[in-house]
DNA sequence: AGCAGTTTTGCATTCGTATGCAATATGGGT
DNA sequence: ACCCATATTGCATACGAATGCAAAACTGCT
């Protein structure tokens, strides 16, 4: 039965042959600003149309030594925010004519097969989006002379490019906020401590209560984790000397936090506990939650990644870049309201302390 | 400053080189299988890393006219369903050493620049995971000789390859239980009206209903998104003849319209009605929303798309072939509770009627 | 028509790997 | 030591498109 046979396949021969051209007017034909003749090309095109000819993308990849794939690693997918960052960026990908390739669904730990791929296909960008393997991935590709984009991350070292949100002033934005609306006692609930995110989100809070006379903060770890997230609500929000404020590190665990506070704890929020979150996902919009988040801006951030990409790969210099984008304090209902400095700027409603 | 310049990219010549062999060698090193021995291959091996070589896919392709590359079609990501889809997908396939390519994050209607993507790549497979432009696209990969598998959705004629789940019984089910809730009024948001899984769902639902006697169906459209969802609960709920139970055909609009219910309109889930939804996708399962819903084995019928297009690619054949996998209804707080069939497996509530 | 200048065309080669085939090396048995 | 069977190796070619170069075909001008 022929088994095992793979489709057939158009070649620019064939195409060529039937339009009584050569290869390399069929290959013209399909190569942006090659000298051709609207006459042949016009012959060409018919060939084509008639065999169903498409140029393989495999074949031109070898002698252009350009793939016009950018893989994309994302360990996890369930914190929404990084759907939304990949619909995003297969948008504007497929604009510059690049296709997205996808690492996914496997555990942070193991990098090296993944690099592999990576250098298998040799993908011209790399946009690294997960949240622990980033050093060690990072510098392999670099060193590979690959463009590579940290997304809303960063390393020490700071040899590879990367695009982030002013994390540390926004802990501190979100500290002021708290502050502002006069609470006591305030708590965190951790990301990924190792994360880069986490670390600044964390300082600049510390750093903004700090200033306001509050040093001691209530502390768990949640690790970004929808689970670890609940543990540490549990345990935090159980005690007599629980916070009322909360400053949980991102969205997807302050979701996790809220159910716990509200249906296993019986606290009203934001009566008995503020909670404010990070990135202004999704659900954070959501009635049932509404939660008060510092919010990322998307889609300017993706622009960004895309446009570092593309410059270092039509330049060919890889000189790390470093884009800082900033986010707002989106004012909803899972916090108590300060007396003073939320105001309303399309629809939404922003806390902006008035300066100094 | 050199610009343009890529990687240079270590080739198997000179591996051999330097390994003192034939470039056949190398390549019979790295190729699973081939008749090579123990000793040049050590001597491949030692040289293949102090040059960091790793075998250039794209070239290999271009020899084995296999990409192992399999497309993943999904328009948009919004619905929680399908990043878990994707990220299952990943794990599964880099299993199997397959990359995924992912085109996402297009308008739904523009299909013809997709499929040319698909082929010009040479894809050995495809995943259609996109709601609308299914039909068209699916045809026109078989057509090319491409395995493609439709993911939760069919089409008319079953020439390609498809995984669902009984979406009709499913519907049924839900009717039953609704029923047996002692409910009165039955209601309806519908998904995509020209999808299958919609249709099926609503046909079920329909003939269930009616074997009770109740063929009245109140409905709206919601078309699978929040928005539209959220202006069809509205404009369904606040009516004085509003329905009692109200089946949503995913829960990525029953969390929409639970919003709207409860903190639009005022009213208690399920006290003032009761609501069941479709996929048992996260948030579901959130406290908050609780919701009852007929649930989809994920990882199974993932799996169930990767071996029909292992075995397809293997085998040459392009056989359609239909896998339809069975759901459960979990119960939740979103419904209110029938007097009986509800039961409890590992730690899940499933409604499981006793039957006739 | 004839000529210089410009386009357009085809030839031949290249990218990096896989593989059929023939040549060579290895091993075992006597 | 010799022969045959088997395992390993290298040679040469193929995959499909892009491109430098030289030949050929136009163009406009006198």
């Amino acid at each position: 039965m022929d088994s095992g046979v793979k489709k057939p396949g158009v070649t620019s021969s064939q195409v060529a042959r039937r339009a009584g051209v050569s290869q390399s007017a069929v290959s013209r034909t399909f190569t942006p600003g090659a000298s051709i003749s609207p006459k042949t090309r016009a012959k060409v095109m018919a060939a084509a149309k008639e065999l169903g000819y498409r140029p393989n993308a495999i074949a031109r990849s070898l002698i252009t030594n350009r793939s016009r794939i950018i893989a994309v690693v994302m360990a996890y997918l369930e914190n929404l925010f990084y759907p939304d960052v990949l619909e995003e960026l297969g948008r504007l990908l497929v604009k510059e004519n690049y296709r997205l390739l996808l690492f996914t669904g496997f555990m942070d730990r193991d990098s090296d097969p993944v690099f592999d791929q990576l250098m298998q296909y040799r993908v011209d960008g790399i946009v690294l989006a997960s949240t622990s393997l980033s050093s060690e991935l990072s510098e392999e590709c670099a060193a590979a002379g690959i463009p590579v984009v940290l997304f809303n991350r960063t390393t020490e070292r700071d040899a590879v490019s990367s695009v982030t949100t002013r994390n540390r002033e926004g802990g501190r934005r979100v500290a002021e906020f708290l502050v502002a609306g006069g609470h006591k006692r305030f708590g965190y609930i951790s990301g990924l401590e190792s994360s880069s995110t986490n670390r600044d989100r964390f300082a600049g809070y510390k750093e903004g209560l700090a200033e306001a006379g509050h040093t001691e903060i209530i502390y768990e770890v949640g690790n970004y984790d929808r689970a670890e997230a609940e543990a540490a609500a549990r345990k935090m929000l159980s005690k007599p000397d629980r916070p009322d404020a909360l400053f949980v590190a991102n969205d997807h665990m302050a979701v996790a936090v809220m159910d716990v506070a509200r249906h296993e704890l019986g606290l009203s929020i934001p009566e008995d506990l503020s909670i404010v979150g990070y990135d202004d996902v999704g659900p954070a919009r959501w009635t049932s939650y509404g939660i008060t988040s510092m919010s990322q801006p998307l889609k300017r951030m993706v622009e960004a990644t895309v446009n570092i990409l593309m410059d270092q790969i039509s330049s060919g210099e890889i000189e790390a870049e470093h884009r800082i984008l900033n986010g707002e304090l989106v004012v909803r209902t899972s916090a108590r309201l300060p007396k003073s400095g939320v105001v309303e700027v399309d629809g939404r409603r922003i806390f902006k302390p008035a300066k100094g």
